[in-house]
DNA sequence: CGCCTAATTGCAATAGCCTTGCAGGTGCAA
DNA sequence: TTGCACCTGCAAGGCTATTGCAATTAGGCG
């Protein structure tokens, strides 16, 4: 577990558990989004005994601490993925289901219209379409 | 039910049960986006008897015939609404939960964007943050 | 108009995913 | 090392969605 998150959660009180480093680093690991179960089956292979409730409640708590951030992905399942300093965008595609992540300034200024039209102020945008190699193969 | 929608059952050989009426019908007057469940309730007020399994295998139909669209709007909850001729993206508001329809032209070009420095081609944004009234109030 | 048949429905059982209560285990501060 | 409050594993339960099956019914045909 990295040292930042590490005393995250001890100066807040909560407990190093191995079950808890294991989650973490399973998630910085991946880099990607992981959903609960797939987490849970990565995390058995070090640590057969875990539970997937432990799974939940771990990803709670990291959630809760902006460690995780929680994502759907249009899919109706729940996605886990390493909370990045910088925010990010996603998008999906909905042929091959790859997720790619995008910054702010890529959206051509999408943000500030809408903050001009509607009022809206954007903080996540989940972007499905088709990505670059299968527009092409379509 | 309307017109169109009828004779694209009929036409392709579905019959028109009162319950497939009523559930096209309810997605009409609502004009937002409904759970299976909402919908199932708001059908029985005039049809008790109706099932929540045929709910959703009239979603399901109306969906594949391309008269519903499912969204799913961040919950991890399905939403349906009627499928509209003019595509259009969604702004979801995190604090209390409104959806706002806008269309591509709002969004600044970041479709043109996205394809430009992505090769992605985007159908449909899912747009996360806080409506006109949370903004202020916040 | 009534019959016939295959499509459709209601019901109950089932599947997935997630949460919760509880008893036992364990990090960690002293 | 000890103690206890926090955590975990387990099993039960909840919620949403799906499916098998028998009963019902829309709608074509005579």
């Amino acid at each position: 577990m990295t040292h930042h998150a590490t005393r995250t959660l001890q100066e807040l009180g909560y407990r190093l558990t191995p079950q808890r480093t294991l989650v973490w680093d399973q998630l910085r690991e991946d880099g990607g989004h992981l959903t609960a179960e797939v987490l849970c089956r990565r995390v058995q292979s070090q640590f057969p005994h875990i539970n997937i409730s432990t799974i939940y409640r771990t990803l709670e708590l990291l959630v809760n601490l902006g460690l995780v951030k929680e994502t759907h992905l249009g899919s109706g399942g729940r996605h886990f993925e390493v909370e990045e300093e910088v925010p990010h965008h996603h998008l999906v595609c909905e042929k091959c289901g790859r997720v790619e992540h995008v910054h702010g300034e890529d959206l051509n200024g999408a943000d500030a219209a809408l903050l001009k039209t509607r009022g809206f102020e954007l903080h996540d945008a989940l972007l499905f379409g088709s990505c670059s190699a299968c527009a092409t193969t379509a």
